[in-house]
DNA sequence: AAATACTTGTTGCATTTGCAACACTTTACA
DNA sequence: TGTAAAGTGTTGCAAATGCAACAAGTATTT
């Protein structure tokens, strides 16, 4: 996974988020970050801790749309914050810094030598989010409960390098269900069929993959 | 809609277009446009024409992720095309433009005066294509049909404007089953019934909201 | 260390959905 | 223009899924 500053030292990096006139906050756990955040176009960087980004749509139900941990950056790029419809709770004590987007192109940072370096890896970001939103749409639109959960072991394993045929889960069980949008129990039924069938064997969140 | 070049004119595009090296083809309807592509890092702009953009999964079943047409981008930025798991069918006559994405930052593009402008249309594109996604996760994640089509109708109630009430769907009824992965009859059965119990009127394609 | 909050597995039952098959209409194109 | 191809509406039936409720196990928190 990529970083906004790789490829940029650690003091270029200050000197980049000064230009940049970006601004860092401590946020407790379990709070609303963008409740009094001005909502033009901005970058957020996580720092340390983890978010998860909230969308609410016109009837109010709730769904996660992604869980973001240190390193990693979110704003009205990758989401349509803007519109109110997208809240970010902070999972645990968490450390954010905004940048305006407006200021990416300001007449000081485009001078500078890591400029170049700095967008790629911003477009690199985009980039990334956007294969991990086709995944999972690929993964959605699967017809079965079946599909989805060998089509996201195959992806995992994938990911993890492949070939090992033992994955080790990133999220609970739980989690899953509502990363693949389907009932918890029902899911878990469908893993059972699974294990005695011998597509796969586990053991907690190891699967080992027989297919 | 953003486009490419937008905000840059027609003299400068051109001459943009050569600083990046690009490279445009024609191609017939129903073609494989990457069948012959070399797959490093690309952008690619629709001139005219357009293309759906499948996902092929490792049991061979096939997943339309997108179909874009005049003025759009796809890519290596947008999908995982290297992966060899998406291919891009043309849907009628088609003429792309072909960027090598690391021509993007040659050192003569970086001296232009445009080139901020064309990195932030480039940003944009990528901003509009993650919303684009997110949108259609938020709808696969309902958990039934009937959510999944009153959502759907809000979204392109207010994409179009919203207040007016009665939407024009910017897809056949089958396309829309398949964007929103349920079965086309039992969508057929779910919109009857919502014509039933008085959410919707229907018109061919024409919608009436009453919810 | 106890209390409380989450996670996991299981099951019966009702509901929703997919599938298959068909008729009819509309659109594409040779 | 006539024929083939694609889109739409409908229905019965079987299968998959969601829901509710519960028990037991793990983590967290105070």
């Amino acid at each position: 996974m990529i970083n906004l500053f790789d490829n940029i030292s650690e003091k270029e990096m200050l000197k980049l988020k000064k230009i940049l006139k970006s601004n860092s906050q401590i946020f407790k756990k379990n709070v609303n970050v963008l409740s009094n955040v001005n909502r033009d176009d901005f970058i957020a960087l996580i720092e340390y801790g983890s978010i998860e980004l909230i969308y609410t749509d016109y009837e109010g139900s709730k769904t996660v749309i992604e869980e973001l941990s240190a390193g990693e950056v979110f704003g009205t790029l990758t989401s349509s914050i803007k519109n109110e419809e997208i809240s970010c709770f902070t999972k645990e004590d968490t450390k954010i810094t905004f940048i305006e987007y407006d200021q990416i192109t300001n007449d000081d940072i485009i001078k500078t030598d890591f400029y170049i370096i700095f967008i790629k890896n911003l477009i690199k970001i985009l980039t990334e989010q956007l294969n991990t939103r086709n995944i999972r749409i690929e993964l959605l639109t699967k017809k079965t409960t079946r599909d989805k959960l060998l089509s996201y072991f195959k992806y995992i394993d994938k990911k993890t390098g492949g070939g090992s045929k033992t994955i080790k889960l990133p999220l609970s069980y739980t989690e899953l269900a509502s990363y693949l949008s389907v009932d918890r129990s029902a899911m878990t039924r469908e893993i059972t069929s699974l294990k005695n069938e011998g597509f796969i064997k586990t053991k907690g969140r190891k699967i080992t993959l027989l297919y």
